[in-house]
Formats: structure tokens, sequence, C-alpha cells
DNA sequence: TCTGGGGTCCTAGGACCC
DNA sequence: TCTGGGGTCCTAGGACCC
């Protein structure tokens, strides 16, 4: 049996357990750059503020029911997720970390417990430990499971709980879960479904697999084998190295200038390769990317990418960062105004295997090496120290085109200076 | 005026190898 | 006039997730 503990509309929720004031107020939490709605509280959700849409189109509406609207805090969040999944790991013998808010838990050894008691059980030790209210959904399989809450969250009376064991628990579960619902199932497939009459979760567990295989491939296939209870999605225990990094913003205001991108390029990469080495990982590719407003109909849109693989593979700011600046100067063009860049790095491998790659130059490069991990090193760890940009590249500045965050809460958890202002 | 950011997996097709 | 069989690697594009 598989656990899936989802928290209730986790950033807003967040942004209630330090301002009891807001409690069945209608509360939402907007994108970086305050663009978009992403998490809304349930009282939102009842106004019909819809998930993902710009604040500006809302704004009248968010006026007239007097909602709370917070910038988003990710600094708050990311200790607030860390805090639950924290009191869940004590509540079963493994845990996956799914997402910022979610996690499976292994249940397969509580043969002799009371699953619906557990449930409970863990649902008001995370609330008392963290404030945040989660619901769980228990099944035979992961995708089962991510039902199973689905139903938790969606119906009072089951107290944020639903144990799916016998075989009408889980056709009933089917029955009453749209197929657009199922977790793997996003919309080109709901519709590529819904033409050929399977509406239901019920109606896909029992189409025929050849034909699922055939349109949805292997992916629909194991979906379909998980709906009947055969479990093909394992618990991942440890969480494999990323494939690629990127960090990329949409800027607060206009940018034209050459100057000004290669700040904020200069900010992503840096930012990227502090990544890498968080993951103990090189990159051997790197990807610039720069872009006009998507939204632009004057005809002046503009994509400029360019993707280059680096001399070796590396996890050093200067060389990523050197070799964006460059790539930046290729993908430039004058007269457009630009409203988002970004770096990816990618061809990642783990930093053991620099032993192992042969090189042409060995013993320079590994002097090289050895030069360029002391200066990251001390690096990282004054920022560590002293808090993050403490120390940086010269060439690092988000003066011109950093994201507004108007209405930004205080970092209760994470920031001295934070706390001591709410106190005051 | 104002529209997010960061990922994964799979398939098909082309280029290339012997 | 006839034209095999078995691979790998890479990339682009499309689907999905939070």
């Amino acid at each position: 049996m598989f656990a899936l503990v989802d928290c209730n509309n986790f950033y807003a929720s967040c942004e209630r357990a330090f301002n009891p004031a807001l409690r069945k107020h209608p509360v939402i939490v907007l994108s970086n750059n305050d663009g978009c709605i992403i998490a809304r509280s349930e009282e939102a959700k009842a106004l019909g503020i819809q998930m993902g849409s710009p604040e500006f189109k809302c704004r009248r509406l968010l006026q007239k029911h007097n909602v709370t609207v917070f910038s988003s805090n990710y600094a708050l969040y990311g200790d607030m997720s860390s805090r639950v999944m924290t009191t869940l790991a004590a509540l079963a013998p493994d845990i996956e970390i799914y997402s910022i808010d979610e996690a499976f838990l292994d249940m397969s050894g509580f043969t002799r417990f009371d699953l619906n008691d557990y449930a409970l059980m863990m649902r008001k030790t995370v609330r008392m430990h963290t404030g945040i209210p989660v619901s769980v959904g228990i099944a035979p399989t992961k995708t089962l499971a991510k039902i199973a809450n689905r139903i938790a969250k969606k119906n009072l009376d089951y107290h944020g709980v639903c144990v799916l064991k016998t075989s009408e628990e889980i056709k009933n579960a089917l029955l009453q879960t749209k197929v657009e619902d199922i977790w793997g199932i996003g919309r080109q497939w709901s519709k590529l479904l819904q033409a050929k009459g399977i509406m239901t979760a019920a109606d896909f567990a029992d189409a025929p697999s050849s034909w699922v295989r055939k349109y949805l491939h292997i992916v629909g296939a194991r979906i379909q084998a998980e709906l009947n209870g055969k479990s093909c999605l394992q618990m991942e225990l440890v969480r494999p190295a990323k494939q690629t990094i990127c960090t990329s913003r949409s800027f607060g205001r206009n940018v034209t200038t050459e100057e000004e991108l290669q700040q904020a390029v200069a900010t992503f990469a840096s930012k990227c390769a502090v990544k890498l080495r968080r993951e103990n990982s090189l990159a051997s590719m790197l990807t610039v990317f720069i872009a006009t407003s998507p939204f632009d109909d004057s005809g002046h849109r503009y994509w400029g990418t360019r993707t280059a693989s680096l001399p070796s593979a590396t996890q050093d700011s200067i060389t990523i960062l050197k070799a964006a600046q460059t790539m930046l100067a290729g993908i430039f063009r004058d007269g457009n105004t630009y409203k988002k860049a970004g770096v990816i790095v990618s061809g990642i491998v783990p930093k053991e295997s620099r032993n192992t790659t042969l090189s042409l130059f060995p013993e320079e490069e590994s002097v090289l090496h050895e030069r360029e991990d002391k200066l990251m090193v001390v690096m990282d760890s004054i920022n560590q120290r002293y808090g993050r940009g403490a120390v940086r590249m010269a060439s690092e500045n988000s003066e011109c085109w950093k994201p507004h965050q108007e209405r930004l809460s205080p970092r209760y958890t994470t920031k001295w200076c934070d706390i001591l202002e709410v106190r005051l």
C-alpha cells in the first residue's frame, strides 16, 4: 500500500499559518513578477478565481471580495515544506518527496494497523507540528493513491482521509473520477479518450489495452495497469541527479540594452553553477536564451537561443559565466524589448566521473580543476555563512531586471530580521 | 500597463557504424 | 536488373508533472 500525503492549497496555507486572521478569508498567491495566480485558498476557489489566470485580469474581483494577495515567498514555502516532510518521515519507514507539497509513504508494513485511523493521526500530527492542513490517500498503487487523495480532498465528510482497499472501494472511486483527473492524463490525452467515449477512470481501466498501448504508448499503458491494481511505479527513495538545470526569469520591466541582459545572464549562469555544485554534478553543455514578450502582437517577437558544448564538464561559476556571456553576444539583437532570459546547463555527469574521463592535457587540467574547486568551495561556504550573495561575480546585478514582488510576506522561519519585523 | 518557473519521459527519424 | 540485417547515438518534438 502507498500513501500520498498532499498539502491543501500549500502556498496559501503557508501564508495563513503565520497569519491566523486570514483563516476563513480568501487568500491567493501570485507567481514570480506578481503575474499569475498560482495558489488559492478554498474561499478564493469558491469565488471562481481560476488557477493560472493573470492577476490583472481578476483585479476587480479580488478587490470586490477583499481577497488577500501575496507575492510568492519561496524561502518560506521551502522551509515549511521541509518541516512537513520531516514530520512525515517519522511516521512511515520510507518516504519519497514527490514535490514541494506532496510525498508518497510506503505503507506496506502496516497490515496490522487500521489505515484510516493511522492516516487521521498523520494528518493531525502534521497540522500540529507545522500548521499546514494535508489530505491523505491510501491505495495499492501510486496512481490509485492519487485518486484516493483527490477524493479525500473534495469530500468534506471524509475528514481529509480516503483509503481504497477492497475492489468495491476501488471500483467506486474509479467511477466517480473523470478521465482528465487521472494522474498522468493531461489535456491532449483527455481529448483523445473522450472522443473515444472513455469518460471516467473506470472506462479507462476497462479500455482495450492494445488500443491504450498504441495511442498512449508505454506511459498510458502503465497508468491503466496501475488503475487495475497492478503496481508499476515503485517508491523512489533516492532522488536521481538532475539531467538539466535551468534558471530563468521574466523581467520586472522592459530590458533593451545588451549590458542589462549581460547582468541578467551572469546572474542566471552563476545560479546554475551553484545548483550544479549542490547536486555534486558537472555540466558539459550550456544553453542561453533571450526572448521578447510572447503576448506582443506588434510583429516584433524574437526568441534567441544558442547551445554549445563546454571545453570540459564543469561546475565552475567563472567558466560557465564567461561562456554564457559569449553566447549571449551571439544572439543579442538590438532594437528588441526583452521580457525574459535564461540559462540551462545540461549534459550533466556526476563529479566523480572527472577522474575517469581521459583528457588530452591531464596535468594542466587537474591543476586547473583543483584551483577552481578551491575557489568555489570558499565562495559557497562564505555565502552559506553570511547569506546568499555575500560574495558574487562582479557582473551579476539584478537592479535593472529584477521581478516585481510588491506583496511579499516576511520570511517568518528563515530570516532573523524578518522575524523581528513581525514582532515590532 | 500588467501574462511563472522548473522539470521528466518517450517516440520518431536521421545519420552513422559494421 | 538486382539492393540485408543489426545496431548506436543524437535531436526535435510532444506529452506529462508540480
